[in-house]
DNA sequence: CTAATTCATTAGGCGCGCCTAAATATGGCG
DNA sequence: CGCCATATTTAGGCGCGCCTAATGAATTAG
């Protein structure tokens, strides 16, 4: 064996940078700086140039990476990605549906165990789900093959007209936000009336509750809606 | 912070290193060598010394270990191997009843979700299982106080007298072996009569089968019985 | 009771993924 | 255009869990 021969490592490491790199690229694959990936992963930027060097110059490389003009997945770095973010939908469905879990949970769970499943265990989950589309947040489920539909919907804080909106997904990243949203019957699929948009305070009727709701800015970022279908 | 502070690392390794030492220790928990747990473990001698010492020289020690003289388990040390053994049983009898898989396939599948799953993950399939008290191999499930009642079955091979057994449980060590036994009907509760046993070869039959089963040793050896009740 | 054999430990090293501190690009502004 | 602030990379180190080679202890045989 060659001294200078480098395995894909596929760890848990490995994973969490292709996942982090696939979320802050967003739908137009922009390329990502190092500084914004050590920031989301909770590293140092330095461990972060590391990584991206290793998993640039390996056999089959996971990433395009030029040094200071930031990375992106590679083909099989995105077939990666997307994987374990199947993985991850997959699974947060099952503790939702199956094992009762309350939503606030289901991410932190998933966030470990995703990693560690085999194609078996997926297989199954997904067979007992029926295969499922969305995830309990409304976000998305991979398909196998690796094809994902375009987001429809945008973030609340986007929201420049009043209007009735049917809530799209809610962000699974804070578990306090999450359960606070759920307090205030902010589920997806949840009927909304944006009344009014002052900077940093949202009015909301919900379906069902007379009194206006006033959300904030923060709790209003871990909202995307879509038109009332 | 004192620069010599060993923190308790409760890693996958530590946690692989207290099962091996609980299952090699047995009944009667008798002291355990290095080299009978490098062997377990597949790693080199040298790397379980390394590991027993830092176990045994940690805040709380999980062993305790006297060079040359073997290594137990601490209480802390015993506490966390039931935890850990809770964790695989119910994971494999969860993956049996609820996702179908074939016995042959949830060791594997075990021995790796094992080290990840939550309290949370634990106490939801427990109640969905119903509190079980086997796993799909007939291997008792320990109790969250870590209680365990004692083993009352023997292996097969330890038999001398003939007459008519039952199936206590099958080793889940190897996938290959375990199929074989299924593809005989040797399975948990399977009614069986040892008509003979020369050295090395196991004639039985079978509730329901005409003709007599020859076993060999190594599959004889992952079998152990209990008289009928 | 000594010698040989077997078992266990020490010493030193390696890859991984992280760190800090120091050096170096890049891009915007005066 | 050159300077500065910020972003990024290089250099050097650390703990973990493993390795091999060499040393040392325990046990068994003669």
């Amino acid at each position: 064996m060659p001294p200078s021969r480098q395995r894909n490592a596929n760890t848990e490491s490995v994973d969490n940078y292709l996942k982090a790199i696939l979320a802050l690229s967003g739908p137009e694959e922009q390329r990502v700086s190092s500084t914004s990936l050590a920031d989301r992963l909770g590293v140092a930027p330095a461990s972060v140039t590391n990584m991206l060097q290793k998993l640039a110059s390996s056999l089959l490389p996971l990433v395009e990476y030029e040094r200071h003009r930031g990375v992106l997945l590679s083909a099989a770095g995105k077939r990666r990605a997307l994987e374990v973010l199947r993985h991850h939908r997959l699974i947060e469905t099952f503790l939702y549906e199956v094992l009762d879990y309350p939503l606030e949970e289901v991410h932190e769970e998933a966030e470990r165990l995703e990693h560690f499943i085999s194609e078996r265990f997926e297989e199954r989950i997904a067979v007992k789900l029926g295969h499922p589309k969305f995830d309990p947040h409304g976000h998305c489920i991979p398909a196998m093959d690796g094809k994902m539909p375009k987001q429809i919907s945008v973030p609340l804080t986007d929201l420049r007209e009043q209007g009735t909106f049917v809530v799209d997904s809610v962000s699974d990243q804070d578990a306090l936000l999450l359960r606070r949203l759920r307090a205030h019957g902010i589920t997806p699929g949840a009927r909304l009336q944006v009344a009014s948009r002052p900077p940093d305070d949202f009015v909301l009727r919900t379906s069902g509750v007379s009194k206006a709701l006033h959300l904030s800015r923060d709790l209003a970022a871990a909202v995307r809606i879509r038109s009332a279908h």
